[in-house]
DNA sequence: GCAAAAGTGTTAGAACTACACCCATGC
DNA sequence: GCATGGGTGTAGTTCTAACACTTTTGC
């Protein structure tokens, strides 16, 4: 491979942050307009470069941080990009990242000072550059991801209900599911903690609160156990 | 994001290149002994430099071909490995793909020139830098790939026998299989052609050879149809 | 009292797993 | 004729998918 580490092209490193957050109504995007050249107005993905002295992980957490005011939240490498001419400015390889926050807990202030906005994952604008197909990949990859880990609730306030656990999954698999078996699985796990309480802004009879255990859940997998969180066709 | 593109810091992109083959006493991975500073003599990935007028699937293929003499192999981009002192000469970023290759179709003499090996996955000698850790990620992305679409045959000669295509899934599995539920459901998915001509090299009563009819399978994926090839616990 | 969302069980069919013996042939 | 690897079938169990009515309560 006459490897010498010289004479070899250094090149920009970007990465892009796919930040999903769910409301009642669905899963959404957070995306931002872009407000400089090229494509300045587009809606994109927020983004940022790699510095010499921080690794993948850490530039994409502060990338998320920079726009949402969150650390610790759940990150995943999702694929790097690298089309020669897929910024048309100068050549950049992109290694895309994909969040999952709860919309409820980010900072109002800084999504203004980008311009950012929420979005339904089923209604986006079109992106800059190659995003659109960036979100292709992070859409299928939290599909899978969903059904083989807890993810979901990484999107969900401590408490939820039943039915908006059940909206999130038919979000992220982009499916309807029957509620009496969607239930009966998910509760098979005993990974849910049930409440006393109840939800009761969106209807009258109202709706128990379940919490995550996620210490039980941890100890099943420690145990061997493999927990499938599958979607259950209507 | 100030996005100005000056001022950002380019770095070196390297690729380095998991290469799984199979032989009929098991999985198999192509190392190569480095052959320069730093960590000289060192069994390691075949890896090298992204260019600055390639895409990065074509510097994975051509860092492949450059060992392998092999193009159009199946070749997957694995993951972004972005640790800032994983190569302690010079800050660089590696993407690892993933290479399936007919291990009967390579050019031996490239071989020899690198100082190359095929060694069993399941006895590997310790790798450079964060090699170990690619190759973990490939065994596990293998099992994911293989347990969805038909990888396994990229990895096999064009006609093959059932106990060879089982050897191969244990491998990529890392567990053993039942016989007769590993042919039922194999053969149930309705995409392999029974050949009349028998392999005799093994047996005295000598097995049948099959192929993957690749055009059913695209008609039967087309159709909507999911073929699923997981294992099967014995 | 009625509208709106929450909650609950059963059943038929499919898929999965476990398991043991016969076959063909080269020596 | 026997050793070696190739090939085959069944039954019990579990999992999956389909399906409709009752409950609660705010208005």
């Amino acid at each position: 491979m006459q490897n010498h580490y010289l004479n070899n092209d250094r090149i920009l490193v970007a990465l892009d942050c796919i930040i999903f957050g769910f409301d009642r109504r669905g899963l959404k995007l957070l995306l931002i307009k872009r407000d400089f050249e090229p494509e300045k107005g587009k809606w994109s993905l927020m983004g940022g470069f790699l510095k010499r002295e921080e690794s993948l992980d850490e530039a994409a957490d502060r990338i998320l941080h920079q726009l949402t005011g969150l650390q610790n939240v759940y990150l995943e490498q999702l694929y790097g990009f690298g089309e020669v001419d897929r910024d048309p400015v100068e050549r950049t390889v992109s290694i895309a990242y994909y969040a999952l926050i709860n919309i409820r807990e980010h900072d109002r202030e800084l999504l203004e000072q980008y311009g950012a906005r929420w979005f339904s994952v089923e209604d986006l604008p079109d992106l800059i550059f190659d995003h659109n197909e960036m979100v292709q990949a992070a859409k299928s990859r939290l599909k899978y991801r969903a059904s083989h880990e807890p993810v979901g609730f990484e999107l969900l306030p401590e408490k939820f209900t039943m039915p908006e656990l059940q909206i999130l999954y038919e979000g992220i698999y982009e499916t309807e599911l029957d509620k009496r078996n969607f239930r009966r699985r998910i509760l098979s796990m005993d990974v849910l903690k049930k409440m006393d309480e109840k939800q009761k802004k969106y209807s009258k009879k109202g709706a128990y609160f379940y919490k995550f255990n996620k210490d039980k859940y941890q100890a099943k997998i420690n145990n061997g156990d493999s927990l499938v969180f599958k979607p259950i066709k209507l």
